[in-house]
DNA sequence: CATTACGTTTACGTAAACGTCAAGCATACC
DNA sequence: GGTATGCTTGACGTTTACGTAAACGTAATG
């Protein structure tokens, strides 16, 4: 039971993710997203809802504009050829190295922030 | 068994974290790093040594350089008083709400990109 | 009919994180 | 003594990801 559904104007996009028009534009702009048009008016599919989702979180993770549009294009169009497929998947396999590698950072830094978090409290109870 | 040991020069840690002297300069600049100085010239202790590492891992996770900052001059004294305490200790616990959303964020798009994969040598076999 | 709300394009501004010279000093080697 | 190497401090340039303002169109509302 989201509030909303398809299609959505730009203001709905603005108020569901918590991001100005102003950076909705400039992901189209950079060519993210590419809703229809109903007079001039920017109309925003199921579609577009679900790419700026994945912008938005790709964006959290820490990737660029650029490296988002790449992937998306990516995995839109699914590989005809095995070569093709075979390039993507040599994609994908760079794609999880960095993100296992991010994850073990943010681990590691989790873990740090609970032997700080323990000393803290322990030097309190003295 | 490290190749080098501290002292360190500027060069030596920008061979071993592969950064441009300039960042680590910049790092400086921006009051994330202190090194001492022999004759004008940085020398960076073991010390140095661990910030840079924390630093460029903070990075890779996506944080800037001024919360970098901030958190390691936070974690760098420990607090004196009880006031002191709990303020550090709430802003760990924002820090670590981060980094439980970032976590999730990855792993979200690990197991999409695990199903993009699968679809794709799936679709090699037939 | 004037105001308000929402949308549009165009364009200049800005903060972050460095890159890229330029010019100079010191040590080391031939 | 000249040259190469490595360090230094400016200082301007660049990219990314928007912010911000101007100037305008349209549709509903009092």
């Amino acid at each position: 039971m989201t509030a909303h559904s398809a299609p959505y104007s730009i203001s709905d996009l603005s108020r569901i993710f918590e991001v100005t028009p102003r950076t909705i534009r400039f992901y189209e702009d950079q060519g993210l997203i590419s809703p229809q048009r109903v007079d001039q008016q920017r109309v925003y599919s199921e579609r577009d809802f679900v790419r700026l989702k994945l912008i938005l979180r790709g964006k959290r993770i820490g990737f660029s504009l650029a490296e988002l549009k790449t992937t998306l294009d990516l995995y839109d169009n699914a590989p005809d050829g095995t070569s093709q497929a075979d390039y993507v998947l040599g994609i994908i396999k760079n794609h999880r190295r960095e993100l296992e590698q991010k994850r073990k950072d943010i681990e590691a830094t989790l873990e740090e922030m609970e032997e700080i978090e323990a000393r803290i409290t322990h030097s309190l109870s003295a």
